[in-house]
DNA sequence: TTGCTTACATTCATGAATGTATGTAATTAT
DNA sequence: ATAATTACATACATTCATGAATGTAAGCAA
């Protein structure tokens, strides 16, 4: 293989990203050399450092493409003002993720390495901190929506908004690690729809 | 230092896993090496090699020494016949582990090892498996417990009683999947009890 | 067309890391 | 008291893995 065109250039550049998150999803990331992605990539290492500086820099730019796509998504769900049902729209998101999961094989194997194929530890604890970051605008964001629905009524007097907000995060954040870490089985994949419903339900009335 | 009796094995031994748990959680466990370990246990690779195969029989072994002692608790809170405040037995075992995680410096240690500085793949993955025998274990004791509690009429009745197993559950793992993540705030360490009795609430009466 | 640059492949030097083999002194069993 | 074994330390062979250096052919701009 030689010298290519721009457009080429690109294409491998993706292939590499796609060939990596292959091996990290069976080997984990620190056990992936560049030789193992080089090789499932059908090229050599020079290629790889040519595109990337080191292991770390692969995996952020790998993550990105993955996540930023869905943080917008979440915006878009989530933070819009007219709130003609806020906790539909809460349900709704946590839906969409979930069919995000199970529709998109490269944003389910993403997730299946940042929780349980990856070291959250030197570089990588930087990763993790943008991960809080993101849970806590998640969770401002619910209970945005949690807050409307109580001034609409559509809440049990007794309960608070934020604590609610907490307890829906921390049960989605549940629920995808069970997702993830239920490969084999199905005991979470199948009824996770099911069980946001069931969750929703719980607040209610 | 030279030939010990079989109390000084025993001791070098525990030190050996002592070490490990402290530089498996700096380094993760794929990033450490025996040396590493040998070096801050104070001892040569070839005392670890006496006492364990590799670096994942380690590993087990350091695993049974802190989980083994945790499911006995879990057994002797929830599985017990009596059952006479069900939805407080429950609420106790979650506050009780909670506790454990901020008392007992090695619990602590290997709950964050295994949950963000392990990577779950070849001879890791048995590991995971147990993980979910044990959770399904414990969903299924807290179902047990939540149908006594509604048999007893301290639920709603719409609850039903397994759906609100998986709930908590979840819920649970993700709090203390997001207690170990927040180590250096302490958006989650503080509030955990205060989340478990909120969560709690939701379903008494 | 010529020369510079791009997009890689190839080679090399170096450093880990592993597991095993061997050495050795103290301990325990006999 | 002697032999056998234990609990290590030390040394070694071998296999990765990295990153940089170098090579090279093809594209692209002038």
């Amino acid at each position: 293989m030689v010298r290519k065109t721009k457009e080429d250039a690109e294409l491998t550049r993706q292939g590499i990203i796609h060939a990596a998150r292959e091996v990290f999803l069976v080997r984990g990331v620190s056990r992936t050399t560049m030789e193992h992605i080089a090789i499932q990539a059908g090229v050599t290492r020079g290629a790889i450092y040519w595109h990337f500086n080191n292991k770390t820099d692969l995996f952020q730019a790998m993550r990105e493409q993955v996540f930023l796509p869905l943080i917008d998504r979440m915006d878009d769900t989530l933070l819009v003002e007219d709130s003609e049902n806020p906790i539909a729209r809460i349900e709704n998101f946590l839906c969409k993720t979930i069919q995000m999961l199970n529709e998109n094989t490269e944003t389910r194997k993403m997730y299946e390495i940042m929780m349980i194929k990856c070291e959250y530890v030197g570089e990588f604890s930087t990763v993790l901190r943008q991960t809080l970051l993101t849970s806590s605008g998640i969770e401002e964001k619910m209970q945005l929506a949690y807050k409307r629905a109580k001034e609409q009524g559509q809440l049990q007097p007794s309960h608070d908004p934020a604590q609610l907000a907490i307890d829906t995060q921390l049960f989605f954040v549940g629920l995808l690690l069970m997702w993830v870490r239920d490969s084999e089985g199905n005991h979470f994949r199948n009824r996770a729809i099911e069980l946001i419903k069931a969750h929703m339900r719980l607040r209610h009335r």
